[in-house]
This record gives C-alpha cells, structure tokens and sequence, in this order.
DNA sequence: AGATTTCTCTTCTCTGAGGAAGAGATTAAT
DNA sequence: ATTAATCTCTTCCTCAGAGAAGAGAAATCT
C-alpha cells in the first residue's frame, strides 16, 4: 500500500483544521454555527427559496425567516421575488462580503502558496480529488441531514 | 498556469461541503457549535488544561466548565488530575466514541474509495498536501482566534 | 508561616436562537 | 366564484449557552 503509514492520522488532523478555521473565521465575522451551515448551503446548491432553506437547516418556518433576516442584514445575501409565484421569495447568496475576504484571506494565501508548489500533473490530481471529495461530503452531508434524526 | 480555470470555484465548492458535512454530523451527534470547535482544538493539540482550552474557545470559565461537563458526559474527553500542580485539570481527548464514528463512516468510506483510486505518486501529492494544508489551516486559525477581536 | 496569586468550579442572570401557532397573501382546485 | 392548499412572515414562549462574580483548593512569594 502506498498510503502513509498514519494516514488516518493525518487525514483526521487535515479535517479538523478545516473545520477549526472554518468556525474561527465565521465567528470572526458574527456568524452563528445556523448562519454559517445556510450560507454553505447556498454556497453549494444556489439560489433557493426560505422553504427549501429551511427544510436543508431542519429550521422550522419562524426562524427560518429570522435567519434570512439576519444574512440578508449583514449583506451575504439578497431576496427577490419569484417571478412565477408571487408568494415564494428567492434567496440568492450575493458575492462575498469585503469582511469575510478578510478574514479568509490569510488562509486563501497561505493554501494558494502550498498550491503553487506543485507540478501541473500534481495539481490536476489535487483538483480532481477536490472535485469528488466535495461530491463525495456533500451526498454524505445530505444523507445526514435528511437522514432519520433519531438513530436505529 | 495549470491550475483548472475555475480553480478557486472547485475548492469554495469543496469547502463548503466539507464544512457543511462537519457541521451536519455535530449536529446528528447532539453537538453544538463550541463543542465541535473544543473537540477540534483537543484533536490537533492535544490534551490540555480547561484554562487553556477556555481561552482558546474564547470562553469565560464558567462556560469553559460546563463545555468540559458537557463534552466529558458525552464520553468525547476525559479528565485527568494534573500530577505536577494539583490544582490543575487535564482534559484530554478520549477515543472517538462509537456515535460519532457511526456518523462519520460514510464519508470516510467514500472518501477511502476516492484515494483508492489513485497511484502511489498520486497519494503522495495529496497526502504531501493534506499535511501542508492543514498546518497552513491551523496557523491561520490560531491567527484568526488570536487576533483582536475587533477589526481595525 | 502568612499573604498573594493561580486555577477550577459554582451560582445567578441574561441574551439569543429555535419551536408553536396563527395571520396575510397568492395560487390551485372544485 | 368559492373553497382549500401553499408560502412567507409575525408574535409569543421556551431554553440552552455565555458572562459576571465569588468560593474553595493549591501553589508561590516574602
């Protein structure tokens, strides 16, 4: 086998230092762990309605709305109207604000400098393994939210 | 340049469902958001005294208490007298308990199927990165936690 | 030894996020 | 046209989690 001999080892490490960063950044901007989730969520499906929203967050409607409140207030995202369906709203995630840049920034540098390093058939596996790894999380991702909330 | 063209698109992609993936097993697990950031901290360094892991949460001591209560009564960390200052507490992170992994095995066992796929130069590249990256990560997190809490 | 500092824990209070129920507006069905 | 269903939003209530202040135990300093 050609995988390292901690490979677990490393691999959990890798992930928990996303996800550290991930938080510490969000909190750095005032974002609640709901926040944070909606906007990944919109991040990675697009534009969708409060309904939808709240189903994917397991929100129910009130806070739902209150939730929107709260990121269209802060500016990452915006409300418009169906134009179909006069009752539904649409939430689009708009372009990333100037404060969460910042905040990410020195990780983005610091990721752009690793990446930099390498050789283009080097970068052509990472990216092919970002690609799947992130279809891979986020079918899993959807079959935990959707998934049976109380176990067996 | 052999980056793909859409390079920064693919890894926000694959960010977000990394961090949506995390978050949405916490919350399967009965998580909140401080206690996956704490067991995040205790996983990349390791066992530490509730004082430094309150600091690092950004916690007063009270909450920093009822966090350990919480995450001890849960079975994810253990506390330890400290032999040298008995006034000390270690908490240090305990073997990851059978829920969390029950959570977890999706993606790992997707993700494992993913590298699988790749030749023995190729896992090198990527677990090469996954080591790189997550030092860059946790610099940057430590950076972010460390910092001033309010902007210039 | 006595005083001060350090560390953890306890108690009380409070803010903020989430659930429940219902109103208002629009679309679909009869 | 009238009724029913759908979607979002509002209001009220509840509760987990965080801060503040102080107690108790142990180490350090004078």
């Amino acid at each position: 086998m050609s995988m390292p001999p901690d490979a677990g080892r490393i691999y959990r490490r890798y992930l928990s230092a996303v996800l550290l960063h991930g938080q510490a950044g969000a909190k750095a901007c005032d974002l609640g762990a709901t926040d944070l989730y909606a906007l990944n969520i919109l991040e990675l499906s697009g534009a969708m309605t409060p309904g939808e929203l709240g189903t994917r967050t397991g929100l129910t409607t009130g806070p739902t709305t209150r939730l929107i409140d709260r990121l269209e207030a802060a500016g990452y995202v915006k409300r418009s109207p169906d134009p179909g369906d006069r009752r539904k709203v649409i939430v689009e995630p708009v372009g990333r604000p100037a404060e969460l840049d910042r905040v990410l920034a020195p990780a983005r540098q610091k990721i752009g400098e690793i990446l930099a390093g390498y050789s283009a058939e080097q970068l052509e596996t990472l990216f092919d393994y970002f690609t799947r790894a992130a279809q891979a999380y986020q079918d899993a991702g959807e079959h935990l939210a959707g998934g049976r909330p109380e176990g067996e």
